[in-house]
DNA sequence: TTGGGATCGAGAGCACTGCTCTCGTTATGG
DNA sequence: CCATAACGAGAGCAGTGCTCTCGATCCCAA
């Protein structure tokens, strides 16, 4: 964040920001496909030529804005797992999702952008991942702390998974790859357990959100 | 499915199948956003306006596309049920889950139609909502079997969500709506259960087929 | 058999979209 | 001080969903 020199950098960084705020708004009550590069424009007193000075495209204009919803839901989720860092791992756990909960709550539509359908079109550039991380970073936080202070006691070993062997051994390579991408020096077991955890999660967030059920709370 | 007399009601049926047959075509290839009304009319070589002659509008064509996809993936899940009528539960419910992968994984963009986001102006019409809830019949009928045959042993009071009787109380509320939806006699820590399986699928569905997974395997 | 009414396809047109290109203007840095 | 880069405005292109009108065709009933 160093002070931008020139008067036009800072107006550009005014622009821009103006504009993400009110494309931002667009999406949060109207939804991304409703999102209107001309309709921003307007709002903004310029005419849509002039948004390309500062977004090659409506997917680049798109993509800042689910960087900054993923980050603004990591940096929740974040908070919850710090304000409850003295908890027990389950008090935890529950704390995260419910901080993740809670903004998906709040922010529908941009939930519905980061864990929604993809559009058709679009590739995720490379600088989407590292703000999708932090909430799973997030999470796994919390299972590694509980597993290094031996706080996990459960039987780890094939329950996971019903009663094919084969199976549980997929799902084994699965977790193993989740594990070292997220740094989390647990048995497989654990992780096996933070995935399935993990995609409940999620899948009841988007059941509820997206009107599946007849009304589920956590 | 009675024979339609007069020729025109011939045409017509005919036409309507093309059309949905071409439109369901772009959806699979394309995705449901790039459906397009012009397109889909100029591959049958006909004029645009000609297609509001048999869809009042492009929701209305989407909107029977979906029916036949739920149809469709409600069919699967309905015979995979059957066919591991005489099977453990646990078996059962696998069937069923790996049915339902299965049609997810050939089908990504129908897929993403009936579980993604939903279209924001979109408001789903009743006629939707007994083919959706075919394939959560075909899993609540796979948990009734069990209970009807005393295959379900496991313990059931308050294991189901770790330690507040509160929240598993609000959980009960809910469970107790979906098993009365679902005509599903048997105690709430089972549909519970049942309920947290079935996000999970599908949570564990939308982070495999919109690419927020490296790779999990059931 | 012969109307009359419903149905249908074609075409033009409206308002909108993302995006490109050009053309003056304005600010910046050498 | 001046060449250059950045900028905003405007026109324009190809595409979209959708509406309206206008003939042509078919079906059913008198």
């Amino acid at each position: 964040m160093n002070t931008l020199r020139t008067a036009r950098e800072r107006a550009r960084a005014t622009v821009v920001a103006d504009i993400k705020a009110t494309a931002q708004r667009h999406v949060a009550s109207e939804g991304a496909p409703a999102l209107s590069l001309r309709a921003v424009a307007r709002e903004l007193g310029m005419v849509s030529s002039a948004i390309y000075r500062y977004f090659p495209s409506r997917d680049d204009l798109l993509t800042a804005l689910i960087v900054d919803a993923y980050d603004d839901l990591g940096a929740q989720a974040e908070q919850a797992a710090a304000a409850s860092a003295r908890a027990p791992a389950g008090r935890r756990w529950l704390a995260v999702a419910r901080a993740v909960r809670e903004w998906a709550e709040a922010h529908p539509h941009e939930y519905a952008l980061l864990y929604g359908s993809p559009i058709p079109g679009y590739r995720a550039p490379q600088t989407t991942v590292a703000p999708a991380a932090r909430v799973a970073f997030a999470l796994a936080g919390v299972v590694r702390d509980a597993w290094e202070r031996g706080e996990i006691t459960i039987p780890l070993d094939n329950d996971v998974v019903p009663d094919d062997a084969r199976v549980a051994e997929s799902v084994a390579a699965d977790a193993r790859r989740v594990a070292e991408a997220l740094e989390l020096r647990a048995p497989i077991g654990v992780v096996a357990r933070m995935l399935i955890a993990w995609t409940q999660l999620f899948g009841m967030l988007s059941f509820s959100l997206f009107g599946h059920l007849v009304g589920s709370v956590d």
